[in-house]
DNA sequence: CATGAATGAGTGTTCATTCAT
DNA sequence: TATGAATGAACACTCATTCAT
């Protein structure tokens, strides 16, 4: 009579346990043992659910893209425009505690990404996913007039760019990057594409 | 007569044998066997120089930012205003075999510095000065009024969000990224604080 | 079902080994590799076990006294006054190759704790231990009227001090200690502290 | 023309800085090039002199012993008898700052010898030597009626044995042996083969 | 299913020794 | 004679992985 488990729910449950651990410790803190630890299993289940380490932590990487683009899609629902747009850019940069986290894990993988073709692969795959949803909020924007005209797939880069190099820069060096100067920046790269009428929030 | 041998110049040339390991094999691939192998001294040699691993790594991440800022100062000087600024942008950006590297070297470092003070520390230092260079072009390019008004601690700071971003951008999605939609994608933004008449060179 | 170990056990097992390989080997050849050879087991399960090598050699020394401890307990049990005390000493002096062993271990980490603070403090604890046993084998003595009166304190650690002393003696000098000598030693000394009639046994 | 240095004086130069080393860090410390440091040479000069690194610990051992014999020869000239006698074994246990310092050396060397024949030889040599000077003035204090009569061999054992024995225990307890403390225990043993007019010095 | 004991290759580091200068 | 650069084996320790129970 074997014990009835939900095999795709034990292995999130693994992999949420890895992302707690990426965003604690560091990537390569993520240790086998510790994840274990953190998820209250023992090290010998890990390889029930997984074949090698490295698909935790591809899992861990999924979750958290699973999460991010969940929490966007409830808060964009409610929203158009431009609003929309700055709904977007605000909860993509490490405003708030769990993103901080999910930019730590995004982070620690992009090294990693650099020298593992199949990791670049992912995330390749998954930034494009990102990067639509970013272009048709521009589009959208720019057709309700509150975005300047331009071409929308550079306008994506640019911002998709400032968002990633922002994060960066808001972990690496939290002096200069209070909460309050992060979105003053997002609000004034936004500026420059709107017209005048469309003043930020306050 | 002992054998004369330069110090500091060993310690440079262990330190390359370490940029050329990491920007190669990644960070994590840097071993001290690897890194001796790489240099052509055996592995004990290493200590003579270096107290620790992470000190050879350091200097090596000492020497890459030397590097650029040799190169930079060389670009920067015969040219003014916002023809400076944009070299400044086209030269941190991976356009060539050499920046590819030491972006590699950067993006590798980020990670680490997110669970080490001490290298993050040196970061902060590092980029702070960088980021004054990239301020001082932006003034500069206003006075000249090349570059429309605003404020410069604003402009520098998304301007330097966005250079890093896209130098992400560009090694983790180089198929997405031609080095023609690199500087195509700086021209944008510097488009965006231009007068009409300072269009970007062809 | 896991695989059921009992956890002690095995650290007396792996504690054992490092017993041996001291013994044989100094405490300068009890490497970690040569502990494993010797347990049967690989490097890596020592890390099981204890976290580092020094715990398994501390743990060797605390299994060497527990088990000088048990043999004197059950040695001295049925004994009384000064046949007790006689007991003690030729049991704590290497006449036999187990004996000789103890003295070996206990040796090699007096130079060790020569420099090493917490390592004196185990010993020192532990010689007090086995000081105050032999103070009250003297004191028992004494009140049966087979030891001569005076100062146990001084007595206790003229008597600790020779038998460490012949120990080492024996150990270097093999072929100035036969058993017989070293037991003859003792006897010497004991007769300075003995009435006429209590000639020691033949 | 070649540069005129006295061999043996820089070969004592060199153990001298071993024996330092060794008794201020133990013999585990005492690397080459800590000794090359605190000779002020090179580690390379070590091997100009001595063919092993044993060779230099085993020279630094023979300075110990003959730095031990000079200042005895010297204490001793004048004095006779039991007073002699006390005199020797004052001096040998440690009291002093020196006298520490050569018993860490010379328990430093024990564990060594264990398990090193060369070195064991060296020392039951130069213990056979030591040991004569001390039966030569039990038999000078029996003649003169200071010490009772009785084997000298089995007494000098006693006394050597117990000399080694205390000067262990000073070393590693010394919060239970005071230099008080250091002395009275071997009046103690004296006047076990003390004629009761012939009491210890106050 | 789950455990955690066991493996052994790989790591950073230390160090006695060699040797060109 | 003296230097200290260089070597490479050996060290304690870590860790992903395997597997008997």
């Amino acid at each position: 009579m074997p014990k009835i488990v939900d095999h795709d729910q034990r292995r999130r449950e693994l992999a949420t346990a890895a992302w707690k651990v990426i965003t604690e410790s560091g990537i390569d803190g993520a240790t086998t043992r510790e994840i274990a630890r953190e998820s209250g299993y023992s090290t010998g289940v890990l390889a029930h659910y997984f074949e090698r380490k490295d698909d935790i932590l591809l899992e861990a990487l999924h979750i958290s893209h699973a999460t991010i683009n969940k929490r966007l899609g409830d808060l964009l629902e409610p929203q158009q425009g431009l609003e929309a747009l700055r709904t977007f850019c605000y909860d993509t940069v490490p405003l708030g505690e769990q993103q901080v986290r999910e930019t730590i894990l995004e982070m620690s993988f992009w090294s990693r990404a650099l020298v593992n073709d199949e990791l670049r692969e992912v995330q390749r795959t998954e930034s494009a996913h990102w990067r639509a949803v970013l272009r048709e909020l521009i589009v959208a924007a720019q057709e309700r007039g509150e975005l300047a005209d331009g071409d929308p797939e550079i306008m994506t880069e640019l911002l998709a760019g400032l968002i990633d190099g922002l994060s960066v820069h808001a972990l690496l060096y939290p002096d200069r990057f209070t909460k309050r100067r992060l979105t003053e920046l997002i609000d004034a790269q936004l500026a420059l594409w709107t017209p005048a009428r469309a003043a930020p929030p306050a």
